[in-house]
DNA sequence: CCATGCAATAGTAACGATTACGATTTATAT
DNA sequence: ATATAAATCGTAATCGTTACTATTGCATGG
């Protein structure tokens, strides 16, 4: 995934093409980590001082059911990240300081024994906490 | 875990001995699934008509730091469960309606061969989620 | 090109979950 | 019993997120 295949997606789904759009899009794939809406707006009000919540938020959630983004909820909060170019399923290692992130290969799934068929299963999540070298400094 | 054990690690810690936190207790005791907030102050209701938010997760956040009740997030939303007696850690299978768990008897940190040295790792999360039978009906 | 229609946005209010506060009540030790 | 500190109530404040209305701006067709 990257900012112009995002654009042109977006065009494809009839969504339209807005600088704001293209430079939320060029934040998450400059940064590649995990971010919050907050974060965002920060990153973003020296080129647009008066960006809302409700764009925010609303693209942010646009993109993630577009499979731009990855989205997850760090302690209350909201992250999403640029979706990984890696084709495969996997998991993360998080840092919760920065919101960096590195891929996990092995999905736990394949190597549940218990038995799930008394439960109709609709997901799961595996995640890694911890702080990275960058943070610990 | 039990509501006596719970009660008796309270006064050992210098909590004091309430009604209030015996039918706190004594209600995940019986229900042995992951409660809200919210659902715990409905179901005090009737006893306890002015129970306040207040107490609720002044005392949720006590036991969970006394290991009485275990903590999770689903959906924006905090949930708490008795621990439980299984002494070795494992994780859950959840019904996301009704907050009902199956122990899963597997680790995944166990399997995981991606180097994590360079993140000081602190946690780690598994949970699989879905539909018990009864709440599927 | 310009006009039209509808998506996108700003500004702000509303919302739900959680935390915090001052006043009052209650458990426990003496 | 009394003192003292914890626990609680009632309610307000806070935080993150979602929703609303008026306005702006993109894109398509004359």
């Amino acid at each position: 995934m990257d900012v112009l295949t995002a654009m042109d997606l977006l065009k494809k789904k009839g969504f339209k093409y807005t600088d704001k759009r293209r430079d939320l899009l060029k934040l998450f794939s400059d940064e590649k980590r995990y971010l919050s809406a907050k974060e965002v707006q920060d990153a973003l009000k020296e080129n647009y001082p008066g960006l809302s919540f409700d764009t925010i938020y609303r693209n942010l959630s646009t993109f993630s059911e577009l499979d731009i983004l990855e989205e997850t909820e760090l302690e209350g909060e909201k992250k999403f990240r640029f979706t990984c170019p890696t084709k495969e399923h996997h998991h993360h290692l998080i840092c919760l300081k920065c919101g960096k992130t590195k891929e996990i290969n092995a999905c736990p799934m394949e190597n549940v024994t218990t038995d799930l068929s008394d439960f109709q299963v609709t997901g799961h999540k595996f995640e890694i906490y911890g702080v990275c070298q960058v943070c610990i400094n």
